[in-house]
DNA sequence: CCGGGAGTTAGACAAAGTCCAGATTGCTGA
DNA sequence: TCAGCAATCTGGACTTTGTCTAACTCCCGG
């Protein structure tokens, strides 16, 4: 299957990460469910079953993946970050009294009229979030 | 003048907030310079003469003006929330590098081919937020 | 002058994230 | 096989942002 824990030591390999068992064991947590994980969230699905990784290891790890152009950050809680293991470029609805974040594809989404950025200026990204409320 | 502790007051009252010393402080604080604040910039700014009022108080009254529709809630940095005073439509620039924020006129922006909301759901806010860095 | 409610306060607390020095791991070359 | 070494991992102390609470102050009506 897709998302086994071998092929995650290749997709890490891929990206130019050395594959440690801790790498693959939170490569496989962000990457078998297609969900947008917190790093408290992460670390809960890590260590399960016996305590395996440590808080520094999922922070240190999680911001390898990021450089590494493996996972996206969101932004949108104030209070915690997600992770995204989806790269392609998407955008987000989020639930403000849920905190439920999924994704909007980019694909009919048009974004124009931008002003021209600054002299010396690049983009990093352009982050489109919905915030949505149920009603009533 | 525009944005003297006076009229502070009055904005206030036109809000239903009822205008205390430190409301009028921090009001004049957000609105006087056209910047976006955090809740430690606040405090920095309206203490520093000698301290007046208390971080509870800050938070306190952030959140009121948020309620109450007087400021915005931005939120592009992880590790802390911007305040911004400025209500009408528009967008962010963020320059990850210095933490700088500044806006973007929603003029002539146009955003199309958003998807359907799920149903039983309203948009609170749509955030469009340009993150930048200095090239080089 | 007094009572009460709105507002403010200091400081304890909580949660997310960072940092560091020491311990582990897994090569590599002999 | 084994010592040496660099990369990685770890627990725990620490920082920062924000929340909470119980006591205090201020002001207003009677």
């Amino acid at each position: 299957m897709y998302y086994s824990r071998d092929n995650m030591a290749g997709l890490l390999r891929s990206h130019d990460i050395n594959p440690t068992h801790q790498r693959i064991e939170i490569a496989h947590a962000l990457f078998s469910r297609q969900e947008h994980l917190s790093a408290d969230q992460v670390m809960a699905i890590v260590n399960t079953r016996h305590s395996e990784t440590s808080k520094a290891t999922v922070y240190n790890t999680l911001k390898l993946f990021l450089e590494k152009g493996l996972v996206r950050e969101v932004i949108v809680d104030p209070s915690k970050v997600f992770f995204d293991p989806n790269t392609s470029p998407h955008h987000h609805l989020y639930e403000v009294d849920t905190g439920k974040l999924s994704d909007i594809d980019a694909e009919h989404v048009q974004i124009s009229g931008l002003p021209p950025l600054p002299a010396g200026m690049v983009t990093e990204g352009i982050d489109l979030i919905v915030r949505v409320r149920r009603t009533g």
